[in-house]
DNA sequence: TACTCATGTTACCGAACGGTACCGCCTGCC
DNA sequence: GGCAGGCGGTACCGTTCGGTAACATGAGTA
């Protein structure tokens, strides 16, 4: 029923035990959620992908779904810590920063593979609407919408909250279309999209 | 871990034999899926909903994974119509056509809850790449966006590959949203960033 | 009546999973 | 040395799930 069990290693120098087993779990949980899906993976791959085991896992988390919960908190301050990067590399340069982010998206992960948003794919596969992984997404989602506003707002833009949805839905909705309908699929020419909607709303 | 099991009572005249069993498998579990995802609801529930059991359920179906895609062919077909009725409401006025799709998208279901795109959610849920509900994602997409792109062309506007795939992406992203935004969220509006950039692509 | 065929019913199997108990080891620290 | 605590290893439990076997039932039909 599920992806196949084959080849789930992850981080090659995770078992060098450089990390403690807490930092390890994460790291493999993460990589392994994001690629198999919350229910195609076990706490039992997961402690072993971390090089560790099954209750050293339980000794750092109450469960799997507040594992499940971390490892989204660890996602979506890897996002953020992107907007710093995008920030500092173009300082003062609000036009340039939505620019390269918009760059940054359709660029590929390692393996050759889209994966889309992390976040989105997790809201999805959540039915729970209590599970408390729900509100990580909802908060990250919403923060992220308010930094784009802002920035269209320092870009000058005409109508920046107008600007700001139509970027960011244009970029999950391409993200999730790796998914849906592939990458080569209608994401691929993302950024004429994003450009063509910029030139409306240029001061 | 997973979906409260109460109330997965599906269409209250499901029990009368009206339909056959077959028919009535399918409309439970194309209901359950989309409310709980495809891991969060087993065949004996599916078979329970439709007033069945689990042996008729595999006397019709060789095994969940083929129930799943055929629930997604139903699913691709019903978009599929939807279509068909727009053309009939709007004939020769692919304009209307399209500002009647995109109407349709913001309205609530019955229960009022958003559940987004079920192929999409099919889509992230399903990480085999195998899995023969997958081509059934990815080929009704392709048809959705050619169905688009033939819309812009008749109705005259300016690059109309460029505005189906903004129109599309926007849209893609506005219902996924009302999953990991909430449905307050950013797709709140969707009606006025489309008609934004569809006057920016106007003859 | 006798036959067929789809369906209902029950019981069961093997595997996987989340989670726990218990033991032993090793390291660091007083 | 002696102690404590973090960690590895293993075995286990209860449950759920996908899928199957075997049999009963009931309607339609020749």
């Amino acid at each position: 029923m599920d992806a196949r069990a084959d080849e789930r290693t992850v981080h090659p120098a995770m078992d060098d035990r450089s990390l403690p087993p807490r930092a390890r779990i994460l790291i493999a949980a993460q990589e392994l959620f994001v690629r198999h899906g919350f229910h195609g993976v076990g706490v039992e791959t997961i402690a072993e992908a971390a090089g560790t085991n099954k209750m050293t896992l339980y000794r750092h988390f109450e469960s799997k779904d507040l594992l499940i919960a971390e490892c989204l908190r660890g996602i979506a301050g890897e996002n953020d810590s992107v907007w710093s990067l995008i920030d500092s590399a173009c300082p003062n340069d609000p036009r340039g920063q939505i620019m390269t982010w918009l760059r940054s998206i359709g660029e590929h992960t390692p393996d050759g593979n889209h994966v889309g948003c992390a976040l989105v794919n997790a809201a999805i596969q959540i039915t729970d609407p209590d599970h408390p992984g729900r509100k990580v997404v909802e908060e990250s989602k919403r923060a992220h919408r308010n930094k784009l506003v802002s920035l269209c707002q320092a870009a000058g833009y005409s109508d920046p909250e107008l600007l700001a949805d139509q970027l960011f839905l244009i970029v999950e909705g391409a993200r999730v279309s790796y998914r849906s309908a592939g990458p080569d699929g209608i994401g691929a020419n993302l950024l004429a999209m994003a450009e063509n909607i910029m030139a409306a709303h240029e001061p």
